[in-house]
DNA sequence: AAATACAAATTTGTAATACAAATCTGATAT
DNA sequence: ATATCAGATTTGTATTACAAATTTGTATTT
């Protein structure tokens, strides 16, 4: 036998009557609105009580796959598909490690909507956008006033139009916020670097491009208005050594 | 009283219980490995029965919050924060509006991460693109075998080195598979009228601007390459009138 | 015959109890 | 001091019971 006894992760009851529900939903392909058989005929035909089951319905239940109501019975929905990920997006439950990801996703993503930006961006969000920015100037340092960072931000996602980027995008906002507070440190002298070498890209000049319907220079302003954070995501990479990062640096970098 | 009663939705104690534990965790500031009150205690201590309290729990074991291990009890974990996401990504629990915004939202992620991937490449990485490549030619109108079609594109976001952005389009990519086929008869005429013009960019020309780590190109590219998605995006979009288009189109679009 | 009222049955939500399995603790014996 | 064994603790599972809500069916009345 092995003398590393890690992680006994048992798998119980529980998870293989979820695991058994969702194939049911799937391969009997129903459909929302369809009705789930009722908890005792499904607790014999799995072959496990009546709490068991409850357990794992209680899992479906909050990912919002299914509803029950008394007497009517349960039901099948569709799920939001962020709602578990809603739950666990939180600075006191995720790890350094995984906030300092999602940084680098969100970044990502925005410089990723710049092009679907300008295609469907009208006049009236344009002069919403003009608002916000003179609504809330720089304060210091490329900090906004918060509120005023977030709508502008919030705006840009909101014209792609994509329910799904932008409830995202409203799940994940927050977690900029706390690793720039958390990481404070890191983050003033680069902005001072960049400050003195005249590099800071504004709100203000990330509209400009917006006006001009100049796509390409809309994505190299975003990507240098992200510069500090794309500087403290490197850093951090070196610094921690982190291991998922050391894994894909273990190939030579040449040239 | 109303008339209407639509989605009498019932908050259950569970449902509370489950915020309450969430509260609990965060409020004081548990650490990852911390010990969790045993069950009984928790049931009374939050006034429900061990039965209820089991059903909170479960939705927080599947989350990945918490493991519980006989006898030693339970501890907080860090979560997989893609863990109930994981669940619902299946076309078949999801609707096509939700699928088809999916499949925006990892182009957008595609696009945007053009950037990063330029700053990390290795010559390795080139390397192995390079053996994709080669081994997958181009099938019929810029549909590549799947499994090459796969492997290409999960190796440029690996080269991110963004363990968030890689398990997020492992688990989305099959929606884009899905998609493909379930439209078909949407993307086949595109497509010929875009290999007509010569407008077709393969992984080969993306390829090329990789090895020449030309920023700007590869994101023209890329863009280009997503081109017959965008055109049948924007396509479903008028055709549905779908209702989350509809709002941000109700603004004037002039120009 | 139709409409109203009332009773019964069904289904989920909650509670309580019981026991098995696993494993940590401590005591006892050598 | 070490080894062994019994007991206690905690989660996993099953069972029973009942409350609440709502649909369905029945009966009564006009």
């Amino acid at each position: 036998m092995s003398d590393l006894k890690i992680s006994e992760k048992t798998v119980t009851l529980v998870d293989h009557v979820e695991s058994k529900l969702f194939k049911f939903i799937t391969s009997r392909k129903l459909r929302v609105g369809d009705a789930i058989p009722n908890e005792n005929e499904l607790a014999e035909a799995l072959g496990v009580s009546r709490s068991v089951l409850r357990e794992a319905l209680s899992r479906l239940r909050m990912l919002g796959v299914i509803e029950s109501r008394t007497r009517r019975g349960m039901v099948l929905c569709e799920p939001n598909m962020f709602g578990g990920f809603q739950r666990v997006i939180n600075p006191l439950i995720l790890g350094d490690e995984s906030l300092i990801n999602l940084l680098g996703f969100r970044i990502a993503l925005e410089l990723g909507i710049c092009s679907a930006i300008i295609d469907n961006i009208t006049d009236d969000d344009i002069a919403e956008l003009d608002d916000i920015v003179k609504r809330g100037p720089a304060v210091d340092l490329n900090f906004y006033k918060a509120e005023s960072e977030y709508e502008f931000h919030s705006k840009l996602y909101e014209v792609t139009g994509n329910q799904s980027i932008i409830q995202f995008q409203e799940l994940v906002y927050p977690v900029t916020q706390f690793v720039h507070n958390k990481f404070r440190d890191y983050f003033e002298p680069i902005n001072r670097k960049l400050i003195r070498n005249g590099q800071i890209v504004t709100h203000d000049d990330i509209l400009h491009f917006i006006k001009n319907r100049d796509k390409e220079g809309l994505k190299t302003a975003m990507e240098r208005h992200f510069e500090p954070y794309n500087r403290f995501l490197t850093v951090k990479r070196t610094v921690t050594g982190d291991r998922s990062i050391a894994v894909s640096k273990k190939k030579t970098k040449t040239r």
